[in-house]
DNA sequence: CTGAAAGCGCTTACAG
DNA sequence: CTGAAAGCGCTTACAG
């Protein structure tokens, strides 16, 4: 069985379909395609004959001819958060609206993988690619730019893509939201676990009302012994933690780890999530509270931005979607009285 | 700026590639793509000038030619459960492995632009297709088969697809477990809501010990009225379930019903999530009990399946692999006394 | 080992 | 409105 092998089988071309509605190859095109105007009756013989003996047109042809695929290209170094499953339909939303196709792919954390996924499309000819916290493939990203492929980075630029167009969603709202909720509850300091490059003394800030908050960055992929050391170094400090913000990804870890010191949230320390997700959230007991962003929405603006971008309008200026809020759940409360 | 918009900036051609180093195109084709022997220095020659021109090859033209595209699609017709990463992962990885690429799709729940997807995975020609959960999408999938294209099923074989290669999970000893194990604590009525094609009254079976199961059944996009109605029909049900097994996708919706019960679990009722995933069971409290199937794996063995067959060998039997079993957690318990 | 030539399946000026 | 012809960028028998 070679039925797939030499590719011998592949149904009818265009010739054919133009040979059987008895039209020139030209014509059969056209009327397929409906871009100048053909004779009506000629147009319905076309498309009989294509209907019939099973037409499927080759985009590789098409494409090595127009020079374009309709196609836009995603890739994830890592598909491993819900929150990526919600980019991937925003995305894929907008992308179909415009008339474009959305190729996703993923590398499950492997940086040789992502970047081959990147050559790929890249070769593939993709007319824009789309990157989520791009890290580490600059040179990937440059080689698009040599090839005159947009790319527009969404939520982050990160190492080598600074200077890339990025969509991304203005926080500030969401989190002044947080910490004043937080500081209500009598919260001083607030611990902040958040995906960056590698672990570093926290950072701290205090804001006006003298409430501390202390950033601690880990890398996306964390060891739960990275995720104990920062939680212990936040809870150790002068003031203590009393209250945590962990990123999505590192959430099942922190609970974890909680777990295993013995801490209730929200009673000896409040408990809240950077992004949420309905896998999660709500699931929880008590249900936790979350900064919350409509990563769908930023998907499909995002489509949108690339689409106009292909279409000829300025490559969009760095954008921050007011698509993010503060969804206080019963994971916070007051602070606890020692 | 309508520099993407004419595709004239694209980068060097192998042409160019060839003129650079002084050769032929033929020659610099083979040097590239190391096929038959070429002179040692000529091989150099043009690598560099490949490298000094910025060649990116045009996977268009290549599979235009040799009617091959390296490409497998996965179609989902929604991607919203956490499982679907892992298949994601675990299909890119053994596609990898195999020198293919995997390019992704998904529908947001829409029927037309999941055909929409296909038809253009099928324009793309993709050397194979691999589907999850195929429901619907019947005509699309013969379009393939009349290409010339094999299409692998995977989990289970949906409406129009009966007869395509199937690669599923033996879930039979991991329910074989469950059973037992809620037997022992002294359920004797268990009910599990499943995916599958709309609400109708539950099927019964009783095993050999006197225990009662109950399956109801709803559509993947049941709304929150149905999956309560569903676990209604059970409460009420002779005798009334002490124990429910759950799709994950379920999951929100029915803990969120037991809380409006006033129902915890173990307590009141015992509780397990058929597919589990870490964004879910081990974050609740108590952790959920759960059918756990390694969906990566599986997604591993249907892509090697899928390119042994593009291999030319036979297309892959029915196959059962052995990757589900039962994880008991604290979610399940005794049954109450009433 | 190397090169000239054909051809994959389309679209699109260019004539008519 | 329609057709003959060129050409997109590759690979691969076929000669040499």
């Amino acid at each position: 069985m070679t039925t797939f092998v030499d590719g011998a089988t592949g149904g009818a071309t265009l010739r054919e379909v133009a040979e059987a509605a008895g039209v020139s190859v030209s014509t059969a095109s056209r009327a397929l395609n409906g871009q100048r105007r053909v004779r009506r009756d000629l147009v319905e013989r076309v498309r009989a004959a294509a209907m019939q003996v099973g037409y499927q047109p080759n985009l590789a042809a098409r494409s090595l001819r127009t020079s374009r695929t309709m196609d836009l290209g995603l890739a994830f170094g890592r598909l491993d958060t819900p929150a990526a499953l919600d980019l991937i339909d925003g995305l894929g939303q907008g992308t179909h609206e415009g008339g474009y196709h959305l190729l996703v792919t993923s590398a499950r954390g492997d940086a040789t993988r992502h970047r081959d996924a990147l050559r790929h499309l890249l070769h593939r000819r993709v007319d824009g690619l789309l990157v989520s916290r791009p890290d580490g493939i600059g040179t990937e990203i440059a080689d698009f730019g040599r090839q005159g492929i947009p790319v527009l980075a969404m939520i982050s630029a990160g190492e080598g893509a600074e200077d890339l167009p990025l969509v991304n969603v203005d926080l500030r709202p969401a989190f002044a939201d947080a910490f004043q909720s937080l500081a209500r509850h009598g919260h001083r300091a607030i611990a902040l676990l958040t995906e960056g490059y590698g672990l570093r003394p926290p950072r701290s800030r205090r804001l006006p009302d003298g409430t501390v908050v202390r950033v601690s960055r880990l890398a996306g992929t964390a060891s739960a012994a990275e995720v104990v050391e920062a939680l212990r170094v936040q809870r150790e400090a002068d003031p203590p933690a009393t209250a945590l913000i962990c990123d999505q990804r590192f959430m099942p870890t922190v609970v974890d780890v909680l777990r295993s010191w013995d801490l209730e949230f929200p009673r000896d320390v409040s408990l809240a999530s950077y992004l949420d997700s309905r896998w999660m959230d709500e699931l929880m007991t008590p249900p936790l509270a979350a900064i919350h962003i409509d990563v769908a929405e930023l998907g499909v603006v995002a489509a949108r931005m690339m689409i106009a971008w292909l279409g000829g309008e300025e490559p969009p200026p760095l954008t921050r979607l007011p698509l993010s809020r503060w969804i206080e759940r019963p994971s916070v409360g007051a602070v606890p009285t020692l």
